[in-house]
DNA sequence: TACACATGAGAACGCCCGTTCTCACACCGC
DNA sequence: GCGGTGTGAGAACGGGCGTTCTCATGTGTA
């Protein structure tokens, strides 16, 4: 009875509030390196709270890593529906992702940074990350499959290799050229496939 | 004049034994994962020859990533050498990305892995890993250069997007099909290409 | 045998970090 | 005012790891 129920929105309070912390740091320094002592400083937040919201790290790189795949295939969906046809459509996400490129705090892909982290001894992480990968592939599917091309899966995926080969490079050379090259690419692919009229 | 030089070959013996230990612990369970005293168990070299040879852990780590970036250049070109027309000296490139995919130790491209883990807090990983990759574009630029390219700079630069793309997907997928698409993305790039005649 | 010296095996040190515990304190219904 | 309960701040614990140290042992030389 004396059950001491937190208020609701003190608790969900608490995670944004935490996980808004945890994203900037693990982003920004790597998982390993950024320890919980760190997050409760930035988060403002008391270590026991912390961990009544998130019971161990585990759980709030895995809450880090969702919440980094919603938000940026929502972005991305957002600015490929800024276009209409379909080859621009495509071309869009090359746009997308040299804006990304260029951003100060860009520090590469969070999920191959979290695979090569710890891809191996987290199976948890690894399918994150991996349901990450399929997501952006499922919806370069729906872009490739609005054109004329006769096999759409298959130039979805040469599009993915496109973009992780794009996002590895232009974090490595933190440069963000890298997308002006891939929507090169991506331009030629598109122009090889079968005329609208064909 | 007691000096008491230690038999040059033990020195390069030692050497190569841990940097043989060395090499297959970081690349199969990364680097941050693999201590010390598991190189010596595995090397069966005791711990003070090993800090003789290589005063810390991180030059241990640079030497891995330095031979490393010497092999799989090596075996590349060798691959790539044994064809002769040029477009088809850039498809053996995604044919050896293949057989490397397929290969039941592979986990992934060892500098992006390390690159993830530790670019960065350390400088010196962070420019071998980048010296690895301008030396991967350079020899893209090479085979690029042979063909009716007109600009071999950029195909190297988009050929290289698709190996390393291919390359991170294959190790988050954990399968080699990667590879055929990005062999026929670069197929497609190079019909692209001005005929030789023209 | 006796000495000097380098070696091997592993303990020890120092530090970091995830997680839990301590304890003084503030708030609650009576 | 008062007992009880949850809280905040930080200490403490346990384990891992890079690096150094100890010390018994072995070897070569007189």
């Amino acid at each position: 009875m004396g059950e001491k129920m937190p208020d609701m929105d003190t608790v969900t309070d608490d995670r944004a509030q935490v996980l808004d912390a945890a994203d900037s740091l693990f982003y920004d320094h790597g998982i390993q390196a950024v320890g919980m002592d760190r997050i409760r400083d930035t988060a403002r937040v008391p270590l026991k709270r912390l961990y009544r919201v998130f019971p161990s790290k585990a759980e709030l790189v895995e809450a880090y890593l969702r919440r980094r795949d919603v938000r940026a295939r929502e972005a991305l969906r957002a600015h490929t529906d800024r276009y209409a046809v379909p080859e621009e459509r495509v071309l869009a996400v090359f746009d997308w992702l040299h804006g990304w490129y260029s951003l100060p705090e860009f520090r590469g892909c969070p999920f191959s940074n979290a695979f090569g982290e710890l891809g191996r001894d987290s199976e948890p992480v690894a399918r994150a990350v991996r349901d990450h990968m399929t997501a952006v592939r499922d919806h370069l599917y729906t872009l490739a499959a609005e054109t004329t091309a006769p096999d759409p899966g298959s130039l979805a995926r040469q599009l993915h290799n496109l973009v992780a080969g794009a996002t590895m490079l232009a974090a490595i050379h933190d440069t963000p050229e890298s997308a002006l090259h891939a929507r090169e690419s991506a331009r030629i692919l598109l122009d090889a496939l079968p005329t609208r009229s064909g």
